[in-house]
DNA sequence: TTCCGACAGTGGGGTCGCAAT
DNA sequence: ATTGCGACCCCACTATCGGAA
């Protein structure tokens, strides 16, 4: 444990909003890892968003607060794991949850994490939570020169939707929008700081859906065409109202078939309905998992222009311009 | 009056680890 | 040995409510 004199914090939160320009905003790379407060001291302790401790996960960023000066100190940053500059998740994801240490150790050697840190909540042991934004950039980079694994965020003020553009092209999951003037709110959520992701559109077909609590619909498994096959994608369980789930189970309940019209992994499958392969619906999302799968989809609409022969599978491609 | 923020609840993909089968 | 489930990480949403703007 760190000093007494470090309190616990959770980190502030963001709003989503779309792409914007304003002159009291910096905005800066929204990377995609484990959001961690870093507390420095004697040791290095790092803190997930519900204050779990991430240290003995990765044990290569145990050493930050070697590589800073003015402690103790509170960094705010993200965890992430670089693969061709870019952040993945799913990288990360295989080390999240290990608990073994000698497959932690040799999970760090293989791919090591990286913070990328943004912002300073403590400083030479007192709390700078309250000055403006503007003011703990300059004691960030005081209290963090640089260093092998820690990364400071860059940012650009003002002009939002071309740098948005400019992440997006590279491949960046979005940016963050900060106000130069706010204050540091741990744990809540507000304007001040606005997340605005990259979002992919597709159109899929309804293969079949599985029910939810209380006679409500729980999800959609939905499919595309790839090869001339239907291809599972995975499923869509929210961006429905009440009144769209009641209307899409009954107008479902009239396609039902009993042989399932694609390949789902058992594993996977929670009493599901299948139907034939008629509906399309237009789904948002983040991008494709390794395992081909939609992440963070969302429901937004029937499409009944379209035929179902007509939707290819998701890619990964076609990204929404917002 | 309208909007914002907080909260609860439901759902997604993915991981590990443990208990029940 | 396999399966199911909970707890985490990342989330997107709907629905409600009380209080601020």
């Amino acid at each position: 444990m760190t000093g007494a004199k470090l309190p616990l914090l959770k980190p502030m939160l963001a709003v989503t909003a779309a792409p914007f320009d304003h002159w009291e905003y910096i905005f800066e790379i929204k990377w995609d890892g484990y959001r961690c407060l870093a507390y420095l001291d004697g040791n290095t302790e790092l803190r997930s968003r519900n204050l779990i401790n991430l240290s003995p996960g990765f044990p290569e960023l145990l050493n930050l607060h070697r590589q800073a000066a003015s402690l103790p100190a509170v960094l705010d940053g993200e965890i992430v794991i670089l693969n061709n500059g870019l952040p993945s998740f799913s990288a990360l994801q295989e080390r999240g949850r290990l608990a073994d240490p000698g497959r932690i150790k040799r999970a760090a050697a293989k791919m090591p994490a990286v913070y990328v840190v943004f912002d300073v909540l403590y400083a030479g042991g007192k709390p700078v939570l309250k000055e403006p934004l503007a003011r703990r950039k300059e004691i960030l980079s005081a209290v963090v020169p640089g260093g092998k694994n820690i990364i400071i965020s860059d940012y650009v003020r003002e002009e939002g939707r071309a740098f948005f553009q400019a992440c997006a092209g590279r491949g960046l999951e979005g940016v963050v929008a900060k106000r130069l003037n706010s204050p540091y709110l741990p744990g809540k959520r507000s304007a001040h700081w606005k997340k605005i992701r990259r979002t992919r559109s597709a159109e899929l077909v309804i293969c079949g859906y599985e029910p939810g609590r209380g006679g409500a619909l729980g999800s959609l498994i939905l499919g595309g065409y790839k090869d001339g096959e239907l291809v599972y994608q995975g499923k869509v369980g929210t961006g429905f109202t009440r009144r769209e789930q009641q209307e899409l189970i009954s107008m479902l309940n009239k396609l039902v078939v009993k042989k399932p019209p694609l390949k789902v992994p058992k594993s996977e499958q929670r009493h599901p309905v299948w139907v034939k392969p008629q509906l399309v619906c237009e789904v948002h999302y983040t991008e494709i998992t390794p395992e081909g799968r939609l992440r963070h989809p969302s429901y937004k609409g029937l499409r009944r222009d379209k035929e179902a022969a007509q939707c290819s599978a998701a890619d990964g491609g076609d990204f929404n311009a917002r």
